[in-house]
DNA sequence: CAATCATTTTTGGTATACCAGATTGAAACA
DNA sequence: TGTTTCAATCTGGTATACCAAAAATGATTG
């Protein structure tokens, strides 16, 4: 996405398979395997898990073999807390510092997402979820922000994943969006504030029902999309 | 600090050198020529470089040595405007969750950190510092803000030992985290808001002073504290 | 004398070999 | 039959060897 380097496209592949449930949470990742899977050598391999690590989607144990991370209802709770304060603090920035351009170009993203929203598959609808957020850091002009709220929305990406894929949320979800996009081509930093907090908000509760029904039924939610036939084992397999 | 592996312990001795400065900005840390200096090999080295990388403080560039990383002063404001909101959010999680253990525990390391300002070597005195600022972290019970305001604080370190070594601030700093304390035991969310962004304008333009200072007269702050006899060239020695 | 191109050297990227600690499973003993 | 112990094996950590790309250097030519 950033890099195209071997590492890079390594974890970029891992990162996917987790995502889309492949490889499910609690899942080994031994090193030697894995590389010998996609044809590599270990020391690239290393430095994937690492990438991994850093973004929170595998878990490194001291001499043992990293895990898939299979946060709790708390720890994705927490993670939003802070997404939040994050998304607040960039739209901020982007009010005081957006150009007209970089308003422009999020109201494109936001009018693409409406328009493809219906008949899309919701990986794909997610990317285009994630690059309106992402978007939004640029224009705050704040590099580290930018990278910080990144990695926090690819930290999330499979809990935000997983929730919304019910899509009930849609007529909301587009609302909230469209003032998201209106406070910022007024400059109005309250109102910003204001709906990215409801926004966000209202992903606390929604992922909050996810594990709900999730940890009540043990398996009325399936996990597959399209094409993979892997159910969720909650626990390692040993 | 947290870990004590290779890799952990030759990422915490260049983190010194590049904090104390016997590494200068911009110079690069070729990971054959590190590696034979400390007697390791190296893929730890390879990974140390990574730590330091995650943290900010070396540059990774694509089939180039990596460098010290020589922010500007947008770069350190911009990251202290994360950090601020990343406080604030520590401190009022931490006005809901705190137990009082761990308020006890920030009040007797502000209480230490008053006893000894005015003895104290700089980088001790910073340390106890640190750990103020990441027992309020740690006392808002969200694992994620704590690593993610952690790395920011030390990130941070560099740019706020310098601008803090002349201790002018003395005085406001030791009020100020008094303030804080205090809101906290009261659990005034909006009074610690109020404070822990008061305290962070300052350290804002405490360093944008010090930025200013160098720039102009590129010789009037000297570098070593007590040991290193380098200076700090402004670009890459070619 | 300057500019350019080729060669050499330096450097990070990758593969692989080796090691030490941990895990596990079987065997032996109570 | 249950428990303990020990060895085979698995796994990540580390060292090192090799490669390709990028600089640097110097020679050659205009």
């Amino acid at each position: 996405m950033t890099d195209n380097s071997l590492p890079e496209k390594i974890a970029a592949s891992l990162r996917r398979d987790i995502l889309r449930g492949t490889l499910a949470p609690g899942a080994q990742i031994k090193e030697r395997d894995s590389a010998a899977e996609l044809g590599v050598s270990r020391t690239p391999m290393r430095e994937a898990i690492r990438i991994l690590a850093k973004e929170g989607l595998v878990l490194l144990r001291p001499s043992r073999s990293p895990v898939v991370a299979d946060p709790t209802l708390k720890e994705v709770t927490d993670a939003i807390a802070v997404l939040s304060a994050l998304e607040v603090l960039s739209g901020k920035l982007a009010c005081r510092h957006a150009t007209v351009d970089q308003i422009a170009g999020i109201r494109g993203i936001h009018e693409h997402f409406s328009a493809i929203y219906d008949y899309t598959d919701p990986v794909d609808l997610f990317e285009v979820d994630m690059s309106f957020h992402v978007a939004i850091a640029q224009a705050s002009h704040n590099l580290p922000l930018a990278e910080t709220h990144r990695s926090y929305l690819e930290r999330l990406w499979r809990a935000r994943f997983l929730s919304a894929r019910r899509r009930k949320a849609r007529d909301r979800v587009l609302r909230q969006h469209g003032q998201i996009v209106a406070a910022l081509e007024t400059r109005d930093e309250t109102a910003i504030t204001r709906d990215i907090e409801e926004h966000l908000e209202h992903l606390v509760v929604n992922i909050g029902d996810y594990f709900h029904a999730r940890d009540a039924g043990e398996g009325p939610i399936p996990e597959g999309t399209q094409s993979d036939p892997h159910d969720q084992p909650r626990k390692e397999e040993k």
